[in-house]
DNA sequence: CAAAATTTTGACCGGTTGGACAAACGTTAG
DNA sequence: CTAACGTTTGTCCAACCGGTCAAAATTTTG
C-alpha cells in the first residue's frame, strides 16, 4: 500500500498553479501542440522550476486527466432509478449543459484526447466508462419496459446527450460565430437548454 | 485577375497524393502535432521533395481546409423549401451521418481546427457559414410558422444535428469503446440513424 | 543563529522540426 | 544529341523542445 506522496504546503500550491495553467494551455493547443515553456509562463515560473514539481510533461497531462475523469462522469453517476424518468433525464441534460458552460476547458481537454484516438485513456474508456454507461443504459431500458419513456436505443441516447451538450463547449467559437454578436452572448446557454429540453422530451413533431 | 497557377500533370498528381497523406496525418494528430516528415512518408516521398510542391506546412493545411469547407457544407446547402419539412430534415440528418461515416478524417480535421479556436477559418465562420445557416434557419422558421413542425430555435436545431452526427466521427473511439466489440461494429451507424430519426422526429415522450 | 532541507535559476544538451539550397537526375522539345 | 525545363535528393541550418544538472537563493527546523 502506498499513500500519496507527502508534500509541503508550497508543493501543494505550486502544483495546483501548474495544473491550472496546464489546463488552459493543453485545452487550447492539445498535448503535442503545447510546450512546457508555455505552461511555465502561464503559471508564472521558469521551465526548470516547473520541472521540479512535475518531472515530465506527460505527468502533468496524466494528473489533469485523472482529475478530469472523476468530475466528468459525475453527472451520469447521479442519474438513477428513483424519481420520474423524464425528470431524471431533463436533470441530466441540464447538468451536462452546465458543465459545458462552467468547465469548457475540461471539455476541450477531453475532446482533444478522444479526437487523437484516446491514446492515454483507452483502458479507462473500455473499463470504467463502458461499465458505467452499460449500467445506466439498463436503468433507461427499465424505464422503457415500464412504458415511462419511448422505446429507443439507450446507448445512442446517452451519446446524443453527450454530443449536444459538449458541443457548446468544444465548438464554442463556431456557435458564437454563427449566432452573431447579438444572440451569441451569455444567453446562448439558456436558449440551448430550452431547445434541448424540447428536443429530447417532445421531438419535432407538430403539436395537434 | 489571377487564375490558378498552371501545373504539369505530375504536379497535379503529386499534390493530390500529398493532400491525401496530409489529411490522414493532420486529422489524427492536429496541425502542430503533425510533422512534414510524417506527411512525406505517408505520401511516399522525401521531405525536400514534398516541399517542392508545397513550400510551407501551412500551405498544405490551408489547401486542405479550403477544399473541406465546400464539401462540408454541401448537405446543408441541399436543405430547401420544396418537399415535406420532416422528410427534408430526415434527409439532412441522414446525409450528415453518412458524411461522418464516409469522411471521418475530414470531420476530425474540422473538429481539430474549431477546438483550437478556428484561427485559420474564423472569417469563413463569421461570413459564409453564418450566412448559410441564417438562410436555412429562416427556411425552418417558415415551416414552423406554417405549423409543419414544432416551434423551437432553428439555430440550435442545426447545432444539435451537427453535434449528434459528427459525434460518430469525432468521438469514434469512445463510441466503439462503450458499445464494445459486438455492438461497436459496422452496424453502429444504422443504429445511430434509427435512433436519431426517432429523436428528432418523435422525441422521447411515450406513445399513448 | 546555523545547519539542513527545500526551492529557484541559468547554463547546457541531444534530438527534432520546418525549411533552404545546390547539385544531381530525369524528361521533353528542338 | 543537346539544351532547357521539371523533378528529386543529400546536406545543412537555425530555432525549438523536453529535459538535466549543479549551484545559488530561500525557507524550515533544531
Amino acid at each position: 500500500m502506498e499513500g500519496s506522496p507527502r508534500r509541503t504546503r508550497i508543493q501543494q500550491e505550486k502544483r495546483e498553479l501548474i495544473l491550472e495553467a496546464a489546463l488552459e494551455v493543453f485545452s487550447a493547443n492539445g498535448f503535442r501542440g503545447s510546450t512546457i515553456d508555455q505552461i511555465a509562463e502561464a503559471a508564472g515560473m521558469s521551465k526548470p522550476n516547473l520541472l521540479y514539481y512535475f518531472r515530465r510533461k506527460e505527468d502533468i497531462h496524466e494528473t489533469l486527466m485523472q482529475r478530469l475523469l472523476d468530475t466528468w462522469l459525475a453527472p451520469l453517476r447521479e442519474l438513477d432509478d428513483i424519481g420520474d424518468p423524464l425528470t431524471e433525464l431533463r436533470s441530466y441534460i441540464r447538468r451536462k449543459l452546465e458543465m459545458a458552460r462552467d468547465f469548457p476547458r475540461e471539455s476541450r481537454l477531453f475532446a482533444n484526447e478522444i479526437l487523437q484516438g484516446a491514446p492515454r485513456i483507452m483502458p479507462m474508456l473500455e473499463g470504467e466508462l463502458k461499465t458505467l454507461v452499460d449500467e445506466k443504459a439498463n436503468v433507461v431500458k427499465g424505464w422503457m419496459r415500464a412504458g415511462k419513456i419511448a422505446r429507443t436505443d439507450p446507448w445512442h441516447l446517452i451519446f446524443s446527450i453527450w454530443a449536444t451538450t459538449q458541443h457548446y463547449a468544444d465548438f464554442d467559437v463556431q456557435v458564437r460565430a454563427v449566432l452573431g454578436p447579438d444572440r451569441g452572448g451569455d444567453g446562448r446557454f439558456e436558449d440551448a437548454a430550452r431547445f434541448l429540453e424540447q428536443l429530447f422530451l417532445e421531438g419535432l413533431k407538430p403539436k395537434e
